[in-house]
Formats: structure tokens, C-alpha cells, sequence
RNA sequence: CGGGACGUGGCUCAGCCUGGUAGAGCACAGCGUUCGGGACGCUGGGGUCGGAGGUUCAAAUCCUCUCGUCCCGACCA
């Protein structure tokens, strides 16, 4: 492919909007421009890109024995209202009326459509076990789009949804599609961690998260240095503390004078005790009841831990008159005793023998006061955010906290949507059973920016050999030296020939200007043509991650430039 | 939705405070020179200063409203 025939637009200067490592370079480099916030243009090497990691996606999945399909992108009200979540899913999903009023919205997700193509379509186990999937547009009104790629609204997803006659078979697909999606991000050259994931909205009982490990990311990740148990920071477990309380103290819980002091650093330092001997009352309102929520002072509250173990969808730390109300003193006074409201209280609050609390009395807090003698704790629960200090839930060892991006998500969805819509099948005896369903999502789209933030310099992108959007870089020094310009030209010929994606810079720029766009587009390798080595009867192969630069004769360019594209692929 | 920043040729920005009728660099077109890390000279095209309203003899500049964008916090592939 020639340069000067395709559509590249890369940009010396940062444009302003972008922050992004991978945002800025694939703005730089011409693969992207943006319409509308979180909405963009792919460009003819932009998409490229993104047609590779299509084909890795499909070519795994089939080989996994699914099958792909494409659903509608807009969507009947119907079904959503069939599967409740019309009303649960909030104001991401985008919805609006056709010319007859008819409400309708944009696919963010498919569990509702592959399951009315399910229930239609199959009726007996024999016709059991089934994977579908797509490549596909998915619209999500996001609050805040963000980091070019890695969140727009709109995006390009592979959704894939299995459907099984009983659990154990669809553990067997879940597996599959774990080990599926391993090699997928493999073979896209990332650098990735499997963890165990909150469910969220889209619900079931179980589920992986794949995570491009980037200090871009917007997820935490729990790892533990010793045995492989890795976790979303949200779901990550903190084993339950070993020691119990010791007795209580002696004497009663005493009420202290505390003016003005609000925040345990103010409380530990007024009170000259540590952080970890406070208690950090929390009131949060729910769509049910407020609740009171307990947590060491030297520890953060997990709050999707405490959504899961309350049952409840919206948890809001309850603003000052709202706690006025429900306390009696201003925010920082807040304390368990005597409050109306259930409490619950982290495992590790439970643990301590003497603890320092608010008074729910403006300037006051009682010390000495023992959970089990002086509090009336609703329930003891798991509610905090693990730390790097806590051992690992499975073996005890170290953890290590990560930043990674998602690219990758599967779930066990169980019954959930085949009970909704009534997706039945009959089994070998003639009865009627739900289907056993699970999803499976990657971002294709942000994988194009995770392999980004993963692979780039001060000079622009290194794509993986899998993912760049040509193979080679052929570069003539001068397109006015005749010699240069045929010698680049059958190179071209010849590598094109033989398979291989070459992108020829023939444009009449000065050498300098082509350098700097060949490192901006990151391919992987760059072959140079002009009449110093070509006088030589040699060209010089460039590398563009180890910046290896080797002078090759003419004739044995090919083979050369053959290897290295098989040893890439390979590592 | 809260907190912050911003909107001036395609891009990066100056001008705004202290109103006087729009600039620079890059990019683009033509000609010439140049050619191994973003060359140079000459010539040229391109902007209702996000939009609406107001104040004023006069608004990019002051006031009000509005739309949009980006960044920081609650959602997700």
C-alpha cells in the first residue's frame, strides 16, 4: 500500500482534548478523530487496527465452537420491559421513540435479543450446548466518556452468550471461554491478569474479568505475590482477622470532649490514639432504609460489598442533613450507640477490644467502648477494601495491588434471563428446563488503546506484530533519486507478493518528516532505501521496539524481513 | 449529577484584564532551491472570534442566558 494513497492525518502537536497516552497517539497518528464526546472515527489505519483484533477475536471464538451472528443494534422496549431491567438499567441505556412512538433503545448489551432468538428457535436439549456471538456496535450513554477509546459511548464490542442444558455443562463452556479468551489476549501481544469480578448489573453468580495491566487503568487489581488468586479491588475478599477481642475494658465507655475535632487523623491525634483504634461511622441511604455502616479508622469502606450484602441497588453516603437528622450531631460526631438505623459493621471493627466512636453529639466521642458489650451491631460482614498490608484470602501470602484496564469480562448468568423470557428447552425425559446461560464480552475497540498504553515511546505507538496495521514501513530517502525510487518500489512489489502488509512511504517529503511519522504510526519494522547503502548493494532493517538497526543486502531483504514478522508473532 | 478548566482559520495558541473593526507558528495551494531525523525563500487561499440576547457611537474583549469540550469523583467492555 502506498502512503500517499491512503488517508493519514497525523498531527505534530497534541491536540488539546486529548490526555490519554492512547488517546493523544491515536489522535497523532490519524487513526481516530472525534465527533462527538466518546464518539470517534475510525480512519483507514485506525481501523485496520481494529480489524486485526476482529480477526484474532473471531478466529479464537470459532475455534472455541461458537458461532458468530449479528443482532440488531436498536432494540423494542419489549424485551427490556420482559427482562425488567427497562426500568433497573438507568439512564446509560439510551432510549427514544420511532415515528409511531414506539419505544426503542440502542443495544449497550444483547442477553435480552440472543435469548428471544433462543426461545424461539430451540427446543430441545439435543439441539444443546450453543455459543453465539458478534462483532458489533454498542451504544452506553456513560456519564463521563473518557481516555479517547478506553470509555466512549459508542464502541465496538464481541458479545458472545451460551446456552447449556445444566450447570455442569455450562461450567464446561465458562472454562472454554476463559481458556478462549487467554489466548485472544495473548495473541494480541498484551500483557494481561485474569481476576475475580463483581457481577454488577448485568447480574449471575460468577464471573472473570481480563485486565491489560497499565498504570493508565481505571481498575484496581488484588494479586496475590504467591498462588494465582487475583481479584477486582471491588470484589477482592479480606480474610476474617485472627484475633478476637480481648475482654472489655475496664470500666464503662467514657464520654470525651472533642471540639471541632472531626476527622480521625484530627480524632487520633486530639486523643493520642492510632487511626486503627477509631471507628469511622458511615450513614448511607438506599433505595430501601438509611443503615449505619462500621469501619476501622485506618481502613476504606468496599461499598459494593456492602450493596451485595444489603441487597439494595443505590447506596449513597447520606449528605450533613440527612445525618443531622438521623444522629443528632453535625457529620464527624456520627457513632453506633444509640442510633435507630441497622449497623453494620466490618469484620475488623468487630475485632477491636477498645475503640474510640463518635458521640452523635456535636464535639464528642466515647473511648473505651467494646462491640460486644456496648454495641448493638446488626450484622458482621466483609465491608472493607483490602490493602496491600492484608494477606492473600487463599494462601496467606502478600498481595499487590495493580492498575489495569478491562478488556475482557465473562459471567455464569444461571437463570436469570432464560427464567425472564421463559427460554425453555425439553430434556431427555421430556421435561421442560430453563436454559443455563453465560455472557462474555471484550472490548474490541479498547483493546486497540490497551495495546497502546501498553506499547509506546516519546517518538509514538509499537504495536504488537498482530495488531499493527501494516507489518513493514518502506521508507525511500528521496523520491527524486531514480535508483531509490524503482529499488522501493520492487521491494514493495516483493514483500506485497509475498503476504506481507508493507506501507511504502512514497510521498516527496525530506527524510526527516517520513522518519518521524514511520515511529508516530509504530510499525514494527521499517526498512530504509536511499543511495548510500544502496551503493553498497544494502537497505537497513530498523526495529521498531529495540530500535535494532541492520543493514541487510538487497537480495536477502525478504527472508530477513520473513523471520522476523514469524519470530514476532511467535513471542 | 457535583467540583475545576476551556471554546478565536484544519491544528497549537496570542489578543480579552484596560472595547476602536483579528494575529503568529504549523498545516494547505503555486513557483524555486533543498533531500539520512518534523528544511528554506517568495506568493496565495482560508476565520459570522461556539450560539443567542443585552450594554455601547463601537464588542473576540463587558453583562446575561445557552450549547459544546476536556479534567477530578459515583458506572462499565
Amino acid at each position: 500500500m502506498r502512503y500517499s494513497r491512503l488517508l493519514i492525518p497525523t498531527l505534530k502537536e497534541t491536540p488539546a482534548e486529548a490526555e490519554a497516552t492512547s488517546h493523544i497517539l491515536l489522535f497523532r497518528a490519524g487513526m481516530i478523530r472525534k465527533l462527538a464526546s466518546g464518539i470517534y472515527d475510525y480512519l483507514p489505519l485506525g481501523l485496520r487496527v481494529l480489524r486485526k483484533v476482529e480477526q484474532i477475536v473471531r478466529e479464537e471464538m470459532n475455534r472455541a465452537g461458537a458461532q458468530e451472528v449479528l443482532l440488531p443494534a436498536v432494540q423494542p422496549a419489549e424485551l427490556w420491559q420482559e427482562s425488567g431491567r427497562w426500568q433497573v438499567y438507568g439512564k446509560e441505556l439510551l432510549r427514544f421513540k420511532d415515528r409511531h412512538g414506539r419505544d426503542c433503545c440502542f443495544g449497550p448489551t444483547h442477553e435480552e435479543v440472543i435469548t428471544d432468538v433462543v426461545r424461539r428457535e430451540v427446543h430441545s436439549y439435543r439441539q444443546l450446548p450453543l455459543n453465539l456471538y458478534q462483532i458489533q456496535v454498542k451504544f452506553r450513554d456513560e456519564i463521563r466518556p473518557r481516555f479517547g477509546l478506553i470509555r466512549g459511548r459508542e464502541f465496538i464490542m464481541k458479545d458472545a452468550y451460551s446456552f447449556d442444558v445444566d450447570e455442569a455443562g455450562a461450567e464446561l463452556t465458562y472454562g472454554s471461554m476463559y481458556e478462549a479468551y487467554s489466548r485472544i489476549f495473548r495473541r494480541c501481544g498484551l500483557t494481561f491478569k485474569a481476576v475475580e469480578a463483581d457481577t454488577g448489573p448485568i447480574g449471575g453468580s460468577f464471573s472473570h474479568e481480563f485486565m491489560v495491566l497499565a498504570d493508565t487503568g481505571e481498575d484496581l487489581l488484588a494479586s496475590c505475590n504467591s498462588c494465582n488468586y487475583a481479584a477486582n479491588l471491588e470484589k477482592a475478599e479480606v480474610p476474617p482477622p485472627e484475633d478476637n477481642p480481648g475482654p472489655p475494658p475496664a470500666g464503662s465507655s467514657k464520654l470525651v470532649a472533642t471540639p471541632g475535632v472531626r476527622t480521625v487523623e484530627e480524632v487520633a491525634a486530639f486523643l493520642k490514639v492510632q487511626p486503627r483504634d477509631i471507628v469511622k461511622t458511615l450513614i448511607y441511604e438506599t433505595d430501601q432504609d438509611p443503615v449505619a455502616v462500621l469501619i476501622r479508622g485506618d481502613h476504606e469502606v468496599n461499598e459494593i460489598k456492602v450493596r451485595n450484602l444489603l441487597g439494595v441497588t443505590d447506596l449513597i453516603l447520606a449528605g450533613p442533613a440527612k445525618v443531622k437528622e438521623l444522629t443528632g450531631a453535625e457529620v464527624g460526631f456520627s457513632g453506633p450507640l444509640g442510633l435507630s438505623i441497622p449497623i453494620y459493621a466490618d469484620q475488623a471493627v468487630a475485632a477491636l477490644s477498645a475503640m474510640v466512636i463518635g458521640a452523635n453529639k456535636d464535639d464528642h466521642h466515647f473511648t473505651g467502648v467494646h462491640p460486644q458489650r456496648d454495641l448493638q451491631i446488626t450484622r458482621v460482614a466483609d465491608l472493607r477494601q483490602v490493602t496491600e498490608q492484608d494477606p492473600c484470602p487463599r494462601c496467606g501470602a502478600a498481595l499487590t495491588l495493580l492498575k489495569g484496564i478491562e478488556v475482557g469480562h465473562i459471567f455464569k448468568l444461571g437463570l436469570k434471563y432464560s427464567k425472564a423470557l421463559a427460554a425453555k428447552v425439553l430434556d431427555d425425559e421430556g421435561e421442560e428446563q430453563f436454559i443455563f446461560m453465560g455472557c462474555y464480552g471484550i472490548g474490541v475497540s479498547r483493546i486497540v488503546a490497551a495495546a497502546i498504553e501498553q506499547g509506546h515511546d516519546t517518538d509514538g505507538i509499537i504495536w504488537p506484530m498482530a495488531l499493527a496495521p501494516f507489518q513493514v514501513g518502506l521508507v525511500p530517502i528521496n523520491m527524486n533519486d531514480q535508483t531509490t525510487r524503482e529499488t522501493a518500489a520492487r521491494l514493495h512489489d516483493e514483500l506485497e507478493a509475498a503476504g506481507i502488509e508493507v506501507l511504502l512511504d512514497d510521498r516527496d517529503e525530506r527524510p526527516g518528516v517520513k522518519f518521524k511519522d514511520m515511529d508516530l504510526l509504530g510499525l514494527p519494522l521499517r526498512v530504509v532505501v536511499g543511495p548510500k547503502t544502496l551503493a553498497a548493494g544494502q537497505a537497513e532493517v530498523r526495529h521498531r521496539r529495540t530500535q535494532n538497526l541492520t543493514l541487510v543486502e538487497l537480495d536477502r531483504i525478504f527472508p530477513y524481513i520473513k523471520d522476523l514478522i514469524v519470530q514476532e508473532f511467535h513471542d
